[in-house]
DNA sequence: AAGGAAATTGACAGCGCTGTCATTTATGTT
DNA sequence: AACATAAATGACAGCGCTGTCAATTTCCTT
C-alpha cells in the first residue's frame, strides 16, 4: 500500500512528470500515443494524484464546498449524496458549511470559509441562494458558485449554474388537481418569506385559482416558515375560516403533517373531511398516515447537476447555464375528490 | 482578502516560521512569552494554517473521514454535524464517503479511500462500526479510528475510541415503562441484524421480560431491518398472533411508524387498542400521529464526541477511550396505560 | 564564575504537484 | 532541401508548511 507518486508514473511511462501532469489534468498539446502510454502507467501504477499537493502547486484545490443553512435533514442528506458522487467521479473532494443568513457577518463569514478551505467554488442551497448580497458578493469576487432553487431568473446578474426546479408549474398543477377533484376552498401555507421558492410557489396557487376563476381568499392562506410547529399555528388559523376549507396546499411536507396533526386534533378526518397536500415528497411524508399527497423534486440528482455544472464551471467559466429540473405529482391518500 | 502565510506571522512576531509552526501545532519547547508573541501576531493577522501545505509537508492531513452504510437521513445529519462542528474548531476538515458493507470489496474500498483522500482518521458508523473484519484491518494498519455503536466491548481488541449507549439499558427501561403501564404481552420488532446494537436492544427487551416474569414469545417477535417497508411485514405478522399483543415495541422509529401504519389499516387504534414505541428520536416520531413515544439518543452530541476523541487519538494514541452516552425516554401519545 | 546539561530557537531540505519558459521535435511551405 | 512555424516535451522554481538537526540561549551545579 506505498504512496504512488507522480514521478513513479513518469518513469514507467518514460515521460517527464510535466508530461505526466498534463494527461493528467487533460491538457491540449499531448501527441495521443504519449497520452496512451501515460494512461496506461497511471492505470497500471494505480496512480492517484495527491489533492494536497495540487492544491498548494495549482489555483484550484479540488474542494467545492456546499454551504447550507438550517435545512431539513432529509434535504440535506439527498442534495448532498447527489452532490458527493459527482464530486467522487472527478476527482473532487467536498466540504460542508453551515451558515447562518440571519446574522449580519454573513458575507464575512463566507469570506473567511472560503479563504480558510480554499475551496474552488461554492454550492448555495435556500435560504443562502436566495441572498442577494451573498450572490451578487461572490460574483464581485469572480468566485466561483453554483445555485440552487434562487430567486426567479433576471432579478439577478448572475450568470454561472443555477439548478431549479419549475416550482410555479408544480404548484399550479397541483392545485388543478385538487380543483379537478371538486375542491373549490383550498387553503394555503405560504413558505419561509427568505425562500423564493416559497413566493412562486405561491404565485402558481394564485394562478391557478384565478384560472378556474376561483377567489384568493386571505383568510383561508397563513404564513408558514417550513418548520413543523409553524404548520401547527397556521393551519390553527386556516381551519378556524368560515367556511372551513375543504382542502390545504403546505409548500413543504413538514408543514403538511402539522397540518394534519392539526385537523386530527380537531376532530376533522383527512382526507374525508380535509384533503392535504404537501410538497417534497420527503420520506416522511409517506410514513405519515394517511400518506401524504406530495410533489417530488428530485433532489438528488439537482446535487448531481449543481456540482456537475459547478465543475465544470470551475475549468472554464462560461455564462447561462440554468437547469429546469422536472417535477412529479405523488397522488397519496391524503387527498381525495370532494364528496 | 490577501492570504496570511507562516511567514508574515513570523515576520511580525519576530521569530522563525519554525517557531511560529510551533505555537500553531502546540508543540512543547516554546518559552512563553515566545508564544505568546506568536500568538497575538497570529490573532492580529488572522493567520490560519494552509491546510494542503501541511497535509504536504507532514504526516497529518487534517481530515477526517465519516463514513456510513445507508443510515436514516436524520441520524446522519445529526451525526454529521456534531462532528462537523467539533471539527472546525479544531481546525479539521471532514469528508464523508458512502460504503457499502454488503459488498466483498469493503476492505479494498476503505484502503482505497484512506489513500486517495489522505485522511488522517476514521469514524464508523453501524454498521460498519459492526463490521469486526473492517476494524481488525484498521486496528491491523494502525490506523486511527473512532467506532460508534459498536460492538460490546471485549468482543474486539480494538481500543481506540468507542462511542456507545446503553442500548440495553435503554430498552429495558422503556420495556418497564410498558410493563408497569399494565402491558403483559409485549411485541417486539428486532433491529437489522447486521447491527449490534439492535442485538443489545433485544436482550434489553428479554431481561425487562424476565425481571417480571413474563414470557418471551416468538409469535409476536418478528426481524426488522430498520427499513418502514421491512417495519410494515414485521407488525403484519406480530398483529396477526393469538392473543394479539396490547403494545409494540419497534427497535426505531421509521419501523414504529410503520407499526402506527398497519395498525391503523386493520382499523386498531393507537394507543388505545396498541401501544407502539420506537426508538431514535428522530423527528418522525414527533410529526406523526400521535406523536410517537420513543428513545432519544443525543445523537449530535456523539457525533461531536467522536470527532474530539479521534483527534485527540490522532495526536497521540492511548488505550481505552470509551464513552457511554445517555439515552433518555421519551414518553409521548403513542402509548398509554393499559385499561 | 566556569562548565555542562537542558531548553529554546533557527537554517534548510523537501513533501508532490503546477506554472513558466526554454528546448526539442514534427509539420508545412516554397 | 532549406527554412519558418507550430506542436510537443522537459527543466526548474516554488506553493506553505513540517521534520531534522545544528546552533544558540538559559539554567543548574559546584
Amino acid at each position: 500500500m506505498r504512496k504512488i507518486t507522480i514521478d513513479d508514473v513518469a518513469a514507467l511511462a518514460e515521460v517527464s512528470i510535466k508530461t505526466v501532469s498534463r494527461v493528467i489534468n487533460r491538457e491540449p498539446n499531448v501527441r495521443k500515443t504519449t497520452r496512451q502510454k501515460v494512461l496506461e502507467a497511471a492505470r497500471q501504477l494505480d496512480y492517484w494524484p495527491n489533492v494536497a499537493a495540487r492544491g498548494l502547486a495549482g489555483k484550484n484545490s479540488y474542494l467545492i464546498g456546499l454551504v447550507y443553512d438550517n435545512p431539513s435533514p432529509s434535504y440535506l442528506a439527498n442534495l448532498q449524496t447527489g452532490v458527493l458522487e459527482t464530486c467522487r467521479e472527478s476527482g473532487y473532494g467536498m466540504v460542508l458549511y453551515s451558515l447562518d443568513s440571519q446574522k449580519s457577518n454573513l458575507i464575512a463569514q463566507t469570506d473567511e470559509l472560503i479563504i480558510q478551505s480554499r475551496v474552488s467554488g461554492l454550492i448555495l442551497t435556500p435560504p443562502l441562494s436566495d441572498n442577494m448580497e451573498l450572490v451578487q458578493h461572490l460574483v464581485a469576487q469572480n468566485f466561483a458558485h453554483a445555485l440552487v432553487s434562487p430567486p426567479a431568473f433576471g432579478e439577478t446578474k448572475f450568470d454561472g449554474p443555477v439548478i431549479m426546479l419549475d416550482d410555479r408549474l408544480a404548484v399550479f398543477e397541483m392545485t388543478n388537481y385538487l380543483i379537478k377533484a371538486g375542491h373549490r376552498r383550498i387553503g394555503f401555507i405560504k413558505g419561509h418569506p427568505q425562500h423564493s421558492a416559497g413566493l412562486r410557489r405561491f404565485i402558481g396557487y394564485c394562478d391557478a385559482l384565478n384560472a378556474a376563476g376561483l377567489a384568493v381568499d386571505d383568510q383561508i392562506i397563513a404564513q408558514g416558515y417550513y418548520s413543523f410547529d409553524s404548520g401547527l399555528s397556521a393551519t390553527q388559523k386556516i381551519l378556524s375560516a368560515n367556511p372551513r376549507p375543504t382542502a390545504l396546499f403546505s409548500t413543504n411536507d413538514d408543514m403538511a403533517a402539522a397540518a394534519m396533526h392539526t385537523a386530527l386534533d380537531m376532530g376533522l378526518k383527512v382526507p374525508d373531511d380535509l384533503s392535504v397536500v404537501g410538497f417534497d415528497d420527503t420520506p416522511l411524508s409517506r410514513y405519515i398516515w394517511p400518506p401524504m399527497t406530495t410533489v417530488r423534486q428530485p433532489i438528488r440528482d439537482m446535487g448531481h447537476k449543481a456540482a456537475e455544472k459547478l465543475i465544470t464551471y470551475i475549468h472554464e467559466p462560461k455564462k447561462g447555464q440554468q437547469i429546469v429540473m422536472p417535477f412529479e405529482l405523488k397522488i397519496r391518500s391524503s387527498s381525495a375528490p370532494l364528496i
